[in-house]
RNA sequence: GGGAGAGUGGCGGAACCGGCAGACGCAACGGACUUAAAAUCCGUUGAUCUUACAUGAUCGUGGGGGUUCAAGUCCCCCCUCUCCCA
């Protein structure tokens, strides 16, 4: 239909050719063998009902280094599918009177279509949606594997909810200083809550260990971070009522420094020890104190408060007696709820000591000694010894820190511990839609687990999906009452839901085979050819959720014999955000939201995408450029008036325009692969439009030439990435056999690479003063002699003799007067 | 307060291992084509000064110091922005 002689219409080319790459299973990803793998994930999409340019902008280079990868010689598997639970479904629900399923479903639908107009080479036959019960089941087989591992267990205890998503969080999940939801920014309260909780705090050591993982810096710091690993001390204090007080400490070196101890306002402790005359303002504290996490958490005041219980504790190392207070700045959740002050070295207790009139007792100091009454806490390690601290008095505070734990371990008084900041993945939703867990409480048997061949535990689409704060399930009469499998008799389901970011742990292994039927959540023999995750791209804002979870997951699977391996992802690469044309986020209420379809309709598939990559560091983002693209989309034009139209009056060729054009043409080869090897998308495209300049120049004289026929065939390999509608249909047009997908990656030849003649740089003290061509393997003295007679050289010499002269092979010469 | 990243023309961004700062593109300006406009093509475009001229000079990669024949790049100090943790 198309001839030559027209113009680049995206519109008639890009439909087709998506069409034909479908009909002759192009990408189709079938384990071969004998060819090298690579696995390319990209992080799934939430289908909220319209593919987004941040999608675009993630997904579009993550396709055109997957096809580099597959030029390269390598089966390719780049996957696709859709997290599909999760709480805007209920909430559009809600709102509009749809249910979760079919606005999902829906939204699954268009944005399999939007997917589609990408042209990446996503394999369809593959796609996952992760609420079809056929996905769920194995996410409810998973959580009974860990259930019977131990690695999945309920408990009481204090968690975050949103009063807004009416449902409780993790950990991860409450973002900033004033704790808030991660979805909606709503502060979070805290409640005492019966909840499902994973134990990664199992694998918290093994989680910091990176050594098999290129990641980037940034994550691995957020992640080590985030798990908070401190070592220390654990130390028991006996109280006057005969019980014992733990305290888990970094600096045991500082013990003989303790003037009072503090216990968390929610520590069990504190009721059995307060005394009658402390037990008003104690009670009186704790309830401000329970308000002060319900309510929302005001710009904090730094100003630390607590009271005195009235009780007393020994110091076991020196007999002291000290006070025992309770205050809001030690958490229930951090090491035992308790903490030794140590005023004189601690930032916290001194503030605290100085309003209540404590204590304060050096007992570390650094060579010169310390000018008493302190100003500021003295926390330095390094250069510290300990003093007043008996038998230890001398040490260095690094050293004193091992003995005094040896001491303490010896004295049964205490012991070394690790403590981290990691918890126990909170994974109960109060939720609808979500995957059911599958338990069963029994009035006789207890807690009972779905047996496997009951899964999975449907969700029913007939529930009442109004958030109560309580699950929509538990009012579900139907689903509520069941039979116990183990004794036949009445019991009721669990009806919290999982939550969503279960569904990604394991997704990246569900694409071996969807849905899969057999006795495992995934197919073996498929997960030995492609396992483990060679390259995964994604936003890093899933740094502490996600990534962690799933590095969990893995390790979780390979302790359950499923994956032999450590780690799920061995690359890891986060794109940037690309924001509004203001500088600011993108949202429907500022009005600055970017729409791919317009775009594509606009311009078509293949400008966007070369855009997309040629416009930002990608790592980076940063604002939109409606004119920008523009640029994009006249290169391509250019591109294909260039290859496809032929020249009027041809002129003559030369052996010099051919060796300029060959050489160009490697150097092209050689740094289009380095760049895309690197991620540097933008300069890839930059180099092709620096040769398709040059191929425009050279046109009217080579024109037709074996050179030029060279230089547009392999013009065209080294575009399919980025633009490969384009690069298919200049493919035909150039007499080429379908697919240019299907071709090998041009290899540069070095020699070919490298300049005949360079021009150099000619420098007195630094400063340029000429430039000399000279053929590229002068020697130095030729370069010298040849330099010293320029006229320029000589006059801005003025007759002064060279101090010395420095010699850069093929960049500069430098004369120092 | 601690950690990570960033700061280069009007804008997005290049610059391998310390060696011509500003590749490539956007925008702008001038010209060609056109009855005209758009599109396209050709040229100019870091700043300041200088020249009759396509000349020449000085400054210039957030700021200040240093190392070096030579610094966007290495070292020290400081400032600003973004993210994470407290």
């Amino acid at each position: 239909m198309t001839t030559k002689y027209d113009r680049y219409q995206p519109h008639k080319i890009e439909p087709c050719w998506r069409q034909r790459w479908e009909e002759t299973g192009l990408y189709r990803s079938v384990i071969k063998p004998d060819k090298p793998k690579y696995y390319a994930l990209t992080m799934l999409p939430y289908p909220s009902g319209d593919l987004h340019i941040g999608h675009w902008y993630a997904m579009v280079p993550s396709d055109a280094q997957a096809r580099f990868m597959r030029m390269k010689g390598y089966n390719v598997l780049f996957p696709i599918g859709f997290d599909a639970f999760g709480l805007p479904a209920e909430n559009a629900a809600i709102k509009r009177n749809i249910h979760p399923q079919n606005w999902t479903m829906n939204n699954v639908q268009r944005m399999r279509e939007q997917l589609k107009s990408m042209g990446a080479i996503f394999d369809w036959q593959r796609e996952i949606v992760t609420c079809l019960p056929g996905y769920y089941k194995w996410s409810q087989w998973l959580f009974l594997k860990f259930y019977e591992r131990g690695l999945a267990y309920k408990k009481l205890s204090p968690v975050d909810f949103c009063p807004t998503c009416n449902t409780t969080l993790a950990r991860e999940q409450v973002w900033g200083e004033d704790r808030h939801c991660e979805r909606c920014e709503t502060p979070v309260v805290k409640k005492e809550l019966n909840q499902w909780f994973f134990k990664i705090t199992d694998y918290a050591e093994e989680l910091l260990d990176f050594s098999q993982i290129d990641w980037p810096e940034r994550v691995v710091s957020m992640q080590r971070n985030w798990i908070g690993k401190s070592e220390g001390a654990e130390v028991n204090f006996p109280l006057a009522n005969g019980e014992e007080v733990t305290v888990f400490t970094t600096r045991p070196d500082t013990l003989w420094g303790v003037t009072f101890m503090v216990l968390a306002p929610e520590h069990p402790l504190v009721d059995k020890i307060t005394t009658e005359d402390c037990k008003e303002q104690v009670k009186a504290y704790q309830f401000q104190a329970s308000r002060q996490s319900e309510i929302e958490r005001l710009a904090v005041d730094k100003e630390k408060t607590g009271v005195f219980t009235g009780s007393y504790a020994t110091n076991p190392v020196n007999g002291e007696k000290i006070p025992v207070w309770i205050a809001d700045y030690v958490m229930m959740g951090y090491g035992t709820g308790a903490i030794m002050a140590v005023p004189a070295h601690d930032e916290r207790d001194f503030s605290f000591a100085r309003k209540y009139n404590l204590p304060i007792k050096v007992v570390i100091a650094p060579p010169e000694g310390l000018a008493e009454p302190l100003s500021e806490a003295y926390t330095a390690v390094e250069e510290g010894r300990m003093v007043n601290s008996g038998p230890f008095s001398g040490l260095p505070s690094a050293e004193g820190k091992a003995k005094v734990t040896s001491y303490l371990t010896e004295q049964g008084i205490g012991r070394k511990a690790v403590n981290y900041r990691l918890r126990d993945w909170l994974i109960s939703r109060q939720r609808y839609w979500g995957t059911p867990i599958p338990i069963i409480y029994c009035e006789k048997c207890g807690t009972v687990p779905v047996p496997e061949e009951d899964l999975p535990v449907l969700l029913p689409d007939d529930a009442e999906f109004k958030p109560t704060g309580e699950s929509p399930l538990k009012h579900h009469a139907a689903f509520l009452h069941t039979v116990c499998p183990r004794c036949g008799g009445p019991a009721q389901r669990e009806t919290d839901t999982m939550d969503t970011f279960i569904c990604s742990s394991w997704y990246q292994y569900a694409y071996l085979s969807p849905y899969y039927q057999g006795p495992t959540p995934f197919d073996p023999q498929e997960a030995a050819y492609w396992l483990p995750v060679d390259l995964y791209t994604g936003g890093v804002e899933h740094a502490c959720m996600h990534l962690i979870y799933t590095r969990f997951f893995t390790k979780a699977l390979r302790d359950l014999g499923l994956v032999n391996f450590d780690e799920p992802m061995l690359t890891l690469r986060n794109q940037g955000i690309i924001l509004g044309e203001d500088s600011e986020k993108m949202s429907k209420s500022r009005g600055n939201v970017i729409a791919p379809d317009e775009l594509v309709n606009a311009y078509g598939s293949d400008t966007v995408r070369v855009y997309l990559m040629f416009g930002w560091r990608w790592e980076l983002g940063g604002p939109w450029d409606s004119r920008g693209i523009e640029g994009s989309y006249r290169f391509l034009n250019r591109v294909w008036e260039i290859l496809l139209f032929p020249v009027e009056k041809a002129g003559t060729p030369t052996k010099e325009l051919t060796e300029t054009l060959q050489r160009k043409l490697h150097q092209t080869i050689k740094r289009a692969t380095q760049d895309l090897n690197a991620f540097a998308f933008n300069t890839y495209i930059a180099t092709l439009m620096e040769f398709s300049n040059l191929l425009a120049k050279v046109k009217p004289e080579l024109w037709a030439t074996d050179c030029w026929r060279e230089a547009a065939k392999t013009f065209t390999l080294l575009l399919a990435p980025a633009a490969p509608h384009l690069a298919e249909e200049l493919w035909a047009q150039l007499g080429e056999d379908y697919s240019v997908h299907d071709q090998t990656w041009p290899q540069w030849n070095e020699e070919l690479v490298h300049e005949q003649e360079v021009e150099i740089v000619i420098q007195i003290n630094g400063k340029i003063k000429d430039r000399l061509v000279i053929p590229v393997d002068a020697d130095e003295e030729m370069v010298k002699e040849k330099a010293f007679t320029l006229t320029t050289i000589q006059t801005a010499l003025g007759g002064k003799a060279p101090r010395k002269v420095i010699y850069v092979p093929g960049r500069l010469l430098n004369i120092v007067v």
